[in-house]
DNA sequence: AATAAGTATTAGGTTACCCTAACTTAAAAA
DNA sequence: TTTTTAAGTTAGGGTAACCTAATACTTATT
């Protein structure tokens, strides 16, 4: 519970480095996450600097440590499995599971983490479908494509989103779009990019481009020249 | 998890007053029990009661308000809700519970502790034997003393300690003596107040008075004097 | 190339929470 | 009752994590 702020700090690093995949990140990046000030980012920088966490220049911008990466892909790690957790054993909802989690994911507890990861059953994806890492900070591999990147006909099978927010979670909810569900891309709109989808029982559901850029899918049509 | 020291202060106030029945809260004696020196309790009253949780005069010492009083139950409740779960869900024991509820007792999500306290089944004790407050943070009652008050021929049920530190837990575990264990009051040494007891098996246990005096007990003899 | 816009950085300030040192009172012991 | 000891209090400091305002660079835009 201690050092609550680097975590913080750490995991906003790694999040826009690996997962937003940006080459570079810079104070202003950082402090957007956030939500403060980047004299306050350029300052804290210092202190993780000389914990050896990450090293900071104009030009390179901001580079985890191997150090720094471990405790980031840690907190990480809590986080999903809390998710996980919340969502498989105490009833929570895709779109509750984050805020707890936000908590949770500070308790540095190893036996408990360790205990509520083996309960799981060491599960490879949390309830938004993102992948949780192993105890040695490993990721799961899986074969994730953005559904905005579908072809016609594909086979897909929702594996996750892009987005946690309550509203955009809830949405998908409302027209019936939720993990593992399956689809096939029935029609792709040139004109904006918008994706209409059908599901088992026949029924129609229209995505627009800003949505279907915000969820990822596995295609299983065998041999479909989506890859 | 915002107000962690609050937390902490409120606690301390309430056991000091409440556990520890002491007529009296002085800043030392909270000072003492956070591991902080005085001044710096004497400054963080002054924050607290401007926020209406507590009052402090030399004269009568600090005293919580309703909502002080609230804060601080609920953030018992919350710890001891944890420590049963850990201990009950999760495996954890006797002496590996309370370092982890010391972080989760911070993490104020409701629907959280509601539904651990749901899925224990509404429990009123925790591992220790102390007893958890219900949602309206009213304790459960029950006719709890001392090992050490304890007369020749008691039937007693051990239910709680009044120390949770590791090596006394692990002491109690190693003489066999349990939370829930059964024993019969076989002898009481005048000299030094220790006590023999004798359980199912018809073994015999000695306890220094030391020991003893940390140990709640409630009698199931009929009709015992003890009462 | 000149100007505007955005980013990086420095300087200086605030609040929370802790500290030590020194002083004041009150209680206990001689 | 005087002295010693303990507790309460004030003053002044330190650090962490935030802030705003101002300055120094860059990079776009016109």
């Amino acid at each position: 519970m201690n050092n609550i702020t680097d975590d913080n700090y750490l995991k906003a690093i790694y999040h826009l480095r690996y997962t937003e995949n940006q080459k570079l990140v810079s104070p202003t990046m950082v402090a957007n996450e956030l939500l403060i000030k980047s004299p306050s980012v350029l300052e804290k920088l210092k202190g993780l600097s000389s914990k050896k966490y990450l090293t900071y220049t104009k030009e390179s911008g901001i580079s985890l440590s191997k150090n720094g990466k471990e405790i980031a892909i840690n907190v990480i790690r809590r986080h999903r499995i809390w998710e996980t957790y919340l969502h498989k054993h105490l009833g929570f909802n895709w779109s509750e599971v984050h805020e707890a989690a936000e908590d949770l994911e500070h308790v540095r507890n190893e036996k408990l983490i360790d205990k509520i990861y083996e309960v799981l059953g060491y599960p490879e994806f949390d309830p938004h479908g993102d992948p949780i890492p192993n105890k040695q900070g490993v990721f799961p591999k899986s074969e994730r494509r953005l559904l905005s990147s579908s072809i016609l006909g594909c086979k897909v099978l929702i594996v996750g989103v892009n987005e946690h927010s309550d509203s955009f979670l809830k949405y998908l909810s409302e027209i019936n779009l939720n993990l593992n569900d399956k689809f096939i891309i029935q029609k792709i709109i040139e004109y904006d990019g918008s994706v209409q989808l059908k599901n088992k029982r026949n029924e129609f559901i229209q995505i627009s481009k800003l949505i279907a850029d915000k969820i990822m899918v596995r295609c299983e049509k065998p041999n479909c020249e989506c890859r």
